[in-house]
DNA sequence: CCAACCTTGACACGATCGTGGTAGGGTTTA
DNA sequence: TAAACCCTACCACGATCGTGTCAAGGTTGG
């Protein structure tokens, strides 16, 4: 499998080097290394920056907020505890009686949050 | 239930009536109008504003990363397409053999943003 | 009616994001 | 060895985020 270096893998997926860098650091695609340091970016690297690239343009979304769902991705703690606060922002009150609701909502966000203190 | 104005709701969730109106922006807690437009904020905006303050600082996240976490929850084109974009990153090439991997990655892109388009 | 609220809209300001550039220094290759 | 690459570390700059404040005007309650 060859290598790209960062100037031929710009050019192949229309990033510029600047902002390969840039996804490195974001965490988003981390080449290899040669020995004396040079990123070389494999086919799997190439296709998930191009991929990446129709993601952002499509959905009119930025690098932080791949990055965000990723570390929500690999973090279950804040995954959890996010959907359980939009699960309560979905929940309108007139579905259940307004009294159990609250406290069912306090009991769960408390418990939530806990689960990583 | 009681309704709170937007100051007195400040007064008892720790954000600032300025704040509130940007969290109502941002499409986290929207309030309920009075007929003369004023906002009104019933037990449970309390709440979901505490435990959004508290999200917000245990994970040291944003508003923004917040409302982009609740715009996936709500766009299963979004959601699928990031989660997709997210699992290739995960899955390493030496899992599988590389020539079937790349094309499986490429056609799953093809499908997810496809599916959308 | 008047003080004390509320509204929207604007200006401001530091912090971060996205992006380009440049400088100083190592590596590869012809 | 010299050109052409690569590295990291900066400076810059517009755009957005998070936040405060202020102005101009409507609403409410004593």
């Amino acid at each position: 499998m060859e290598m790209l270096t960062i100037n031929e893998a710009a050019a192949t997926t229309g990033w510029s080097p600047r902002m390969l860098r840039y996804v490195e650091q974001a965490g988003l695609v981390t080449p290899e290394r040669s020995t004396s340091g040079y990123r070389l970016y494999g086919a799997g690297e190439l296709q998930r920056l191009r991929t990446l690239k129709e993601l952002l343009a499509r959905f009119e979304i930025g690098l932080s907020d791949v990055a965000f769902a990723g570390r929500m991705a690999s973090d279950p703690g804040l995954r959890e505890a996010v959907a359980g606060w939009l699960e309560s922002e979905a929940r309108r009150p007139e579905d259940v009686e307004a009294e159990d609701w609250l406290r069912f909502e306090q009991d769960k966000h408390q418990r939530l949050l806990a689960a990583v203190a």
